[in-house]
DNA sequence: TATGAATGAGGGTTCATTCAT
DNA sequence: CATGAATGAACCCTCATTCAT
């Protein structure tokens, strides 16, 4: 069930997917300075983050960088990219299979969920930086993407309305901006140290069908 | 039901509080140009807006900023101190008030609420620059404060759970967690346009005690 | 006779020309900068002029030179369009004032060859980065200039001819062409030292119209 | 008519000359690289054309122009010696051959017009980066050949005025500085477009011999 | 010979801050 | 109090060149 290429986003510079035909070094030396980028990204933000850092981080000097980027940026796509892909295909996947809206946007909470924490960096950068990238022509997938994650899960919202599963008096759009939130936060603001993804979930899903008051 | 001395934040250097005596342009100037500052902060970031945008707000030139403020940061200092200090009387108010933890919470809610949406630069800032202000010493009562006021939560979710208002299964320290997230994202990555903050807060409140799910 | 508003070039940005009502050493020291600067472009070129060898040979950092001016390029607008102006004005005054076509270019000649010398800086910038400036939009009024100047030429000469004045088998644009490049030619490419600037216009001029064939 | 091993100039580095002995790819590939320098040298200038832009255009890395050279300036060495060399053996072959000075400078405009025309990028580096190539060791024979040639040109035009075929008034060395620089033009700035270099030499000879204005 | 990675110096530019006037 | 000029450190990026493979 992978995402349509007329939804896909970003990364489409030439050489970055290029690869050597063997075992290729070439590839993995660069996947491994994206992964660093990434971890300074998310511990300070995107902006904050001087590509002196990043080079200092590979051992190396910070106009070698450029041997395998353009731009400070470029290194930003490729990680928004990735990231926005994947958790488009987990949210087109997960309504393409779920018999139900509940069983839908568990499946969204669940797998995006594991996508998210294999994305700190992103996520990261998204909310530090949103104001940046958002402004930008090159990023302009960003906010698209966006939209379709908040039609996907508005549209269950109702649909779950609908059929009697949620309660009448949910305001489909309102509750989703609450929810995303609470699932983008990115972890370095968070800090919810000492738990497993799942346990986290857990207790997103409870709380979301269910509330913190005891029943009866 | 002023916070005790002891535990108030920043802003401590003199000239910020002086007053002139008489009707006081000086420090109405100097709150306008705090004002103006917070706008572009909550608009950009702390680190992404210049001490010249701030000038130029103003009508004035970056280095007369100067005669009022010692650095940029200290005008950082001044909001967030501000800001923290009345998020700390809301939270202590309502658990010294309330009759129950249920009420404790939902008051919390809704006056933290009130205090965010007039401070919206310095949630901005903080969720913008939390890497950077956290690692300052003179920004070393944030940390603190957010210590805080997980503690008065899980307190109240305790006591809940204890008294069987709240459901057992209930894990206090992540339900804050998630909880927090939600009340304290900034409004220009949610831009939750077009609901009241009461509707949000209601909506909030509808979904942490009761959960989505409709109820046989 | 000045130029008409709509033929005119460049340097549009606005605190370029301000005043500041006194004898103003705020216009004098940003203009002192722009001699300075086109002194160095005209030595060695503009690309390879930096930033930091205007800002020496004025005794400041490099960054001190961005409180005058935005960028680099900026100092090459106002150096060119000023030049550039300055010129059109010399020809269209030229064609407005002389009783014939020959009398047209002599003037043209004797005028232009004055604001040349007193433009060594903007002349050689043509020269050596022509390729660079015609590339941008921001000069798209250099080439445009440059259209009209041989436009004024080639009708001189058509003039000349119709009237007689001019040889029958004179190809009007092909002998513009000669003739401005030898005009236009920096004087750091033709290093003719040890004569005037009039004297140099005279054996032009001698060679224009006569040749250097002894009559008769 | 060969110059004399004394009068010649650059390219004197080994590898330069080397020959394989058999058909020689080595010298070929060299040669091809070479060509490829000068046209992008000869559109953007030696300075604005990067070893990268080389590379690209033969379809190798950068680096690898270094097996074939040992620098940037090599190259431009053997492009202008080159030039350099042809047009001083066209200068001494006119002299030598001609019976008068006009026949003389006659067949120096031709023969050198062609020889211009075949070194474009030769032509293109000595306006462009005048300045740059003057003030290194390395390029000290171009000032020295320019000076011969001027040598040449003021020789034949005062040879001229003595026997009476040119103007008496004529101020030698001027009018040769005059006459080179409308010579040496490159196309880059000329681009004069649609015209022949015959057709060019035709018009420049009918001006310097005979004038723009009618006769009689 | 060619590649791919890296160097290191330097490029234009930004920005918080200082200070004489 | 404000200005205008300047600082100095840092920023992102470019480029000729080197060298192990």
């Amino acid at each position: 069930m992978r995402p349509t290429r007329e939804g896909e986003a970003g990364a489409r510079s030439g050489p970055a997917r290029a690869t050597t035909g063997n075992g290729s070094t070439r590839s993995e030396r660069r996947a491994h300075l994206v992964v660093l980028a990434g971890e300074l990204f998310a511990e300070k933000g995107y902006r904050a983050t001087t590509v002196r850092e990043i080079a200092d981080a590979a051992g190396i000097l910070s106009g070698s960088l450029y041997h395998h980027f353009d731009s400070k940026e470029s290194i930003a796509d490729e990680i928004l990219a990735n990231f926005i892909n994947e958790v488009l295909a987990d949210y087109r996947g997960a309504v393409a299979s779920a018999p139900s809206p509940r069983a839908a946007l568990e499946q969204i909470v669940r797998s995006t969920s594991l996508t998210l924490s294999r994305h700190r960096a992103a996520l990261a950068m998204l909310q530090n930086d949103w104001s940046y990238f958002a402004g930008q022509p090159r990023f302009a997938y960003l906010p698209k993407a966006l939209r379709e994650i908040e039609r996907i899960w508005v549209t269950q919202l109702e649909a779950g309305k609908e059929s009697g599963l949620f309660r009448a008096d949910l305001d489909a759009k309102l509750t989703y901006r609450l929810l995303r939130d609470i699932l983008w936060i990115p972890e370095q603001w968070r800090r919810t140290r000492g738990y497993s993804t799942g346990q986290v979930v857990d207790a997103f899903l409870g709380i979301l069908f269910d509330g913190i008051a005891n029943r009866a």
